[in-house]
DNA sequence: AGCACCATGTAAGTGGTTACATGATTCC
DNA sequence: GGAATCATGTAACCACTTACATGGTGCT
């Protein structure tokens, strides 16, 4: 019984070819504008595993138009592609490997000057803020499902109370003698 | 220029390091039960990073007491240990690298039935609804300081908000013809 | 002419997990 | 006696990032 513990770069793309054929390019790029802010992925993951889609029968290229000035290669989902894409969402999500730099550097925090820990929480609240924009545009320019809206939803919740967290112990902070 | 974009394992080692000598063992446990929530590491890790710190000189083996039944191998984090460590708190904390599987099922849900996406949510829920328990427990218990139970006070933060918004997300889904 | 972005890929290196191996201690 | 937990480590594997290589297109 060995555990298998498939890539999750895989599903990703196979999510984004479930919506419609694309380029390795673009499903970057989908990635980074739509997903950016719980999921990131690099060309050195996204290109391999196209091929290796291909080869499993999930994906298939398509032949690319002559009429298409740019080179860009397409991919489409196949039906097993879609089979398997399904069955992997109804897994349960690992929750673990759940790594955030910013919480680890303030939870030692007395090992710095305040200074320091007042720019990780400025940075973070700048990180915050900027997000809740993105999250606005992005729900108002695009034409989400349920699904999306959910997620988006959930983006914007956290990043709200990030931003007041972040305030409140930035006052704090900054409220201590030392 | 290189970017050298050390393994953020050590600096997790480093740190509880320099709050107390400690056994490899009790490291991890230190991971699992203080900064769980946000951090996690493998013995796999840990062993030879603790071998790794000794040889660049970061920390230094202190000799098993006789005394002591257990036959434990403690570290205990030198003066260059903490220049090292002092100086990567001093660095921005990359916001990147944040991959939320519960997320990308949810966001990919419309691929699914909707009782797939539900049981992701009750789950996502549930496990949000313990880990408000535990830090209140860790509140409680922990002689923690200013930065700590900020950190403390992120992780119930935005554990509510994620519980109220399953709960949303659950009504208006199950309120849905589909 | 030059810059930003589009576009695809490979190679090297590393960070990190999982599985395996071994054995002591404590509690029921 | 057996299970849970304490305790330390290694080996194999793989997921992922970074850097590199190459060239096209569109804009100013």
């Amino acid at each position: 019984m060995t555990k298998k513990r498939n890539s999750r770069t895989v599903y990703a793309v196979l999510g984004f070819l479930a919506d419609k054929p694309r380029s390795g390019y673009e499903i970057k790029k989908a990635i980074d504008d739509k997903i950016g802010f719980f999921w990131s992925e690099s060309y050195g993951q996204i290109y391999p595993i196209l091929k290796k889609l291909v080869d499993k029968g999930l994906a298939e290229k398509i032949p690319a138009n002559a009429d298409d000035g740019r080179k860009k290669q397409f991919y489409k989902i196949t039906d097993l592609g879609k089979d398997e894409f399904q069955e992997w969402l109804k897994l349960p999500a690992d929750y673990n490997s759940i790594r955030n730099e910013i919480l680890l550097k303030l939870f030692f925090g007395a090992n710095a000057d305040k200074e320091t820990n007042l720019n990780h929480l400025r940075s973070f609240k700048e990180s915050n803020q900027s997000l809740i924009n993105d999250l606005k545009q992005l729900d108002n320019q695009e034409n989400t499902g349920t699904y999306q809206q959910a997620v988006l939803a959930y983006g914007a919740n956290t990043s709200k109370v990030s931003v007041k967290w972040a305030n409140e112990t930035i006052n704090r902070l900054t409220k201590l003698s030392s």
